[in-house]
DNA sequence: CCCTTTATGTCAGTGACTGACATTTAAAGG
DNA sequence: CCTTTAAATGTCAGTCACTGACATAAAGGG
């Protein structure tokens, strides 16, 4: 059998994130980062799909505990109870990993490439969730309605969480939540359209 | 002064789209588009900073007309219902442009990296909207919500629109934002999230 | 008719990404 | 211990998106 993978993948992940941190997105080419790993271009590409995606590894594994959780819940918990619980569930991990987003987030933040990857994953994320709740017997429309929504709440709860960790990201979901719920119980009925 | 740059951009925008829709998004070169405009590859990059921006031209007259639209609602509207009624002031320019929408919908469907730009564009109108309803007086939390919740419900009426035009966009947003209102309703209390 | 402004043309170059084929690694089987 | 074998990596040539620098052309004003 060959080489361990895991080992030339976290070495890229790894000396992607330091290239990035000290020269910025656009002036590190695949090059730079595979040489520094010890390996070859090639071998970035094949674990890599593109030079942005090194930034995002291991997204997929978060959709499926999502949906794992969100499947999890009492059957008739209604679907923001649902999300609520189910990003509740994963906060421990979001945790453990912040010494990777906080400098993952810097990066991104400056380059508008990167925010565009990252728009597409939360979209992506988004959809995972929607069709969790939807095996839990919501139709479609409800369904995406409240998965865009909780991801909002989510985002929200992140951002506040990465500037400042005190309380816990925990909290800040507990707070987000609650506004949502305020946001939306303030705007009853429809307006005349147009 | 030089000739009308109007014309080459749009003879641009065409031949793209026509390319598009005959031989798919990556089997398109730049080279190909520009000849069928009769122009140089250059020119090209002139006017679209990348291949997949000649898609997504317009969306910043969108994005202002959306912001004009908030800052005119009545001062004491929820925000909801400012968004509501923003979108509901736009339907008729949807209306209107629904001949490249829909192949436009069709292109980007087989695309993942145009589905990127699609949902970077949203994110970007989704952040416009919410500075207009800051400048209104909403706190940015709140408004952030409100315009990721809204954008959710524009998404959703516009995906059944392009499916079947009967009942005009408007009638599509009047349901997607009562949807809205039932959801955030039936979930009242934040669960324990550990 | 000249001058200025701006759009476009020309050209060389970089870097991301891919396909095809060769080579190496480490484990399993004899 | 040697062979076999499958997966991982290396090698190499090539395409194409995208950029910077400089030249040229098309109006429009004086």
């Amino acid at each position: 059998m060959p080489r361990d993978p895991h080992i030339a993948r976290t070495r890229l992940r790894d000396a992607a994130l330091q290239l990035f941190a000290e020269a910025g997105f656009d002036q590190t080419t695949v090059a730079q980062i595979a040489a520094r790993a010890g390996v070859t271009e090639r071998t970035f590409f094949r674990h890599f799909s593109d030079k942005r995606e090194v930034l995002f590894d291991g997204q997929d594994n978060l959709g499926k505990a999502l949906s794992a959780a969100i499947a999890k819940a009492p059957p008739d918990l209604p679907p923001l109870a649902v999300l609520h619980r189910a990003f509740g569930a994963l906060s421990q991990t979001f945790e453990d990993n912040r010494r990777y987003s906080e400098p993952r987030a810097r990066i991104i933040a400056q380059n508008p490439t990167l925010q565009e990857r990252e728009a597409a994953k939360h979209a992506a994320l988004t959809a995972g969730m929607a069709e969790a709740l939807q095996r839990r017997g919501l139709d479609r429309p409800r369904a995406d309605l409240a998965a865009q929504t909780a991801m909002a709440a989510l985002a929200y709860a992140f951002a506040l969480w990465l500037d400042q960790p005190a309380p816990g990201l925990g909290s800040y979901l507990d707070r987000a939540f609650a506004e949502l719920g305020k946001l939306a119980t303030a705007a009853p009925s429809a307006p005349a359209s147009q």
